[in-house]
DNA sequence: TGTCGAAACTATACGCCGTGCAGTAAAAAT
DNA sequence: ATTTTTACTGCACGGCGTATAGTTTCGACA
């Protein structure tokens, strides 16, 4: 029975991934540590080398992973409101966002930031970070008939974006011009930066209510867009 | 003379901040460590425990040092265009920003992110910091005349900031409302964002030229502000 | 000028870390 | 029943921050 094998054999990988999340929750990301998981299966440190060739490699799993949930509940967020309502949906996104990196700021810094000590992100992105990208075209390319009209065609052309992204949005929205492109990622940008600055604590010494300022950038974008 | 060992003193912990500096430049921020930093200057690593009680100590100085850095070069960009012109100094500041930003990726990685393993930062902000807020708020003041009008209230209070702000605005700008304060923060967010991404190679996967799509962001950050 | 005391530095050690290599016990394949 | 594969342990190396104790160096003051 080579089934027993297999099974075992992704339950542990499973547990590995499991006590790291946890260690990164207690302790930050730099918690994650193969002797510290190995300690708490009860385990040998290189035991996890059956698993994963090397810790980045468990450390790109993770980011996957918790990438991967994160857009997952952005889709929910932005699918619980109704198809037509460009607006709330961008809103809802957005502030879905805030909410998951508020509430899990170790996986804020293991996607967007330093992950952990010496850790040199894979070649070709992130799986996640593909479909987020693609998810905020969508938006955009919902919010577009109504924003072109203040956006300036800015210069861009197709060939200023990679390729793959270039066949992602074509396919799924064939009348959308690289400026709309350009503007997702500006919205994404918009997102960012204040959650960023909060999460890494640089909005403490200033406001009281980061989520005041948050909400107020968001209404500027979507009058930005004349979805207001 | 006790001014010898005092120069000398001074002498050494420059060195220090010197070739930590260098470490980070030649292998990111994780390669400062005090064992790597003592080896390079020839003396054992408990030597630096004479200058710095703790690693994060030192982190801490090379943080405000850099920060430092940061903020004198973006307030000499800022000042290298008329006072009156307040969208050219806001586009100065932030281009000053990006490129700063991608010349120094560790120092931005030191400044804005998870600094090295470990490091907490400090209780109090880092002085740089309170300069660079400041400015900002200068900066969406000389705009606020014509930003004013496409500005919601935004329900902001006074309350919604840390006092010590508070106070340094309303000395300096005594008619400026809440609402600019606000409006600075997210000022600095939208700079923030897609900075953030492009150095830590969130955009790399995406576009090409993400320097055309940060000046469309601060095209239309300007027009928001009804400056341009 | 000679002595003292502080300051700068080294030596050693502890417990972390990732990881390579050799060995072992059990399970699967034959 | 024997061989091969798999999962794991043990040990070792060099890296790290840092605590403690010992040593050298040198200005300060009698």
């Amino acid at each position: 029975m080579p089934n027993r094998r297999a099974r075992l054999r992704a339950e542990t990988s499973a547990e590995i991934k499991t006590i790291a999340l946890k260690l990164m929750a207690t302790g930050g990301p730099d918690a994650i540590s193969l002797r510290a998981i190995a300690r708490e299966m009860g385990m040998t440190a290189n035991a996890i080398y059956g698993y994963y060739a090397t810790r980045d490699d468990l450390i790109t799993t993770l980011i996957n992973d918790v990438y991967a949930d994160l857009v997952q509940r952005l889709e929910a967020a932005r699918d619980a409101r109704p198809a037509g309502d460009a607006a709330g949906r961008i809103v809802a996104w957005a502030e879905g966002l805030r909410t998951w990196s508020l509430a899990n700021p170790e996986g804020f810094r293991l996607v967007y930031g330093d992950p952990v000590p010496g850790y040199q992100p894979p070649e070709e992105g992130v799986e996640a970070e593909r479909r987020a990208c693609a998810a905020l075209v969508s938006l955009v390319a919902d919010a577009w008939p109504k924003a072109a009209r203040r956006q300036s065609h800015g210069g861009h052309e197709w060939s200023d974006f990679d390729p793959h992204v270039v066949e992602t949005v074509r396919a799924e929205h064939p009348d959308l011009p690289p400026a709309a492109v350009a503007l997702s990622l500006r919205v994404w940008g918009r997102m960012h930066g204040l959650v960023a600055l909060e999460v890494y604590g640089h909005l403490r010494g200033q406001t009281r209510e980061p989520g005041k300022v948050y909400r107020a950038e968001l209404a500027d974008l979507i009058s930005s867009l004349d979805l207001a």
